[in-house]
DNA sequence: CCTACCGATCGGTAGG
DNA sequence: CCTACCGATCGGTAGG
């Protein structure tokens, strides 16, 4: 609690799309690589120390326990999603497939440009249940407004999805599902995945392939 | 290695519909439940032998460490998926879109009646290579397997998705969602679960909702 | 399957 | 009085 804090961690001012190298608390940054390929149990504070390169105390100096640390990165990151999401609907407008779209966009950009801490999301099990309530309260907060949204749009007969509810669902499991599999050497840019997501999606929730709108 | 092994565990002669009640060893069992609450290495061996009502010493004598637990039922698991969705597809025959339908349906099944073995797929990361490479080699034969249907589907001209490995991945992982979500005691029986999943799984390749097919 | 244990490492904290 | 740590060790538990 002294120079920094969580606040200067993810997106400042930058506009949506636009993804700066991550710029986290080399403790942060060190325990969430250490978390993606160990798990959160699997890895040691001893561990996290030593990618850091200082010692364990010092460790406990910054952060109170191995707990504050998962509970930090993915209050950062479903923030950060969130953060980008509500940029995205807002640029949008009011037309629902505009909005579905750059939802979807934004959302799939965040979880390959910041993949590492998507990845975390795998990890909800082992915040206690306060840290997880506020978590899941973010996320549920996305998944009503891309519902919204997909309400909207079959009101106005974009989407014809008769089960609305299940279909956000399952397009954010999808999206959710890039942090599993995307990597930055791979054959795709995160633009291009975006991209192919939003295709999918507007699949999925039912718009119309053959008509021009 | 003595009397009972992990063959009688899963899927003996049943219908791929068809779910009787888990019939595992009491070990795998309750070392199933512990790494779905804990995780695998938020689980100790301690724990599990404590839920079996054995000691740690009995536990080592049926199986040869934590790791074997968690590899035997990560491949009971996908091996009961892939046998129910070769059954599937095979009752479906030729037909890409019978297939298709019929093989979505199938996986959404295992994932909703076997949904804590199913979670168990979040932990692969803690599979030693050896294990985790045969399941991976597994899963990625069941997403062939249902590529394969899809281009067929694509070549009629039942499918119009223009990417669709991508979305026959997007596929799969909406339907491993349904294994971090579904309760038994929820509004929707596995059955309907498998029923919509396969309605947005049509979209998501690009099957027409209009055309009467 | 049990009692009796091991080398090492766990998350976290002491005094300075 | 603060910050940013240190070497050493706490009570318990890990897989075996």
């Amino acid at each position: 609690m002294s120079t920094e804090t969580s606040q200067d961690i993810a997106a400042p001012a930058e506009h949506w799309r636009s993804y700066r190298p991550l710029a986290l608390h080399p403790i942060l940054l060190r325990a969430m690589e250490a978390f993606n390929e160990h798990g959160y149990h699997g890895t040691s504070v001893r561990d996290i120390a030593g990618r850091v390169g200082v010692t364990v105390p010092a460790l406990y100096y910054h952060y109170a326990n191995k707990q504050a640390l998962l509970a930090t990165l993915l209050e950062t990151s479903i923030k950060d999603v969130l953060d980008r999401c509500r940029a995205a609907a807002a640029e949008a407008g009011d037309d629902p497939l505009a909005r579905f779209c750059g939802m979807v966009e934004s959302i799939v950009l965040s979880m390959a440009h910041r993949r590492q801490l998507a990845f975390l999301d795998t990890e909800i099990r082992s915040l206690e249940p306060e840290n997880r309530a506020r978590y899941v309260a973010l996320r549920d907060y996305l998944e009503h407004m891309l519902l919204d949204t997909v309400e909207a749009g079959r009101a106005r007969g974009v989407f014809a999805t008769p089960i609305p509810a299940d279909a956000v669902r399952a397009v954010l499991i999808m999206c959710q599902g890039v942090a599993n599999w995307f990597r930055e050497d791979g054959p795709l840019t995160a633009e291009q995945v975006a991209e192919r997501h939003v295709l999918l999606s507007l699949g999925t929730v039912g718009h119309p392939p053959a008509p021009a709108s």
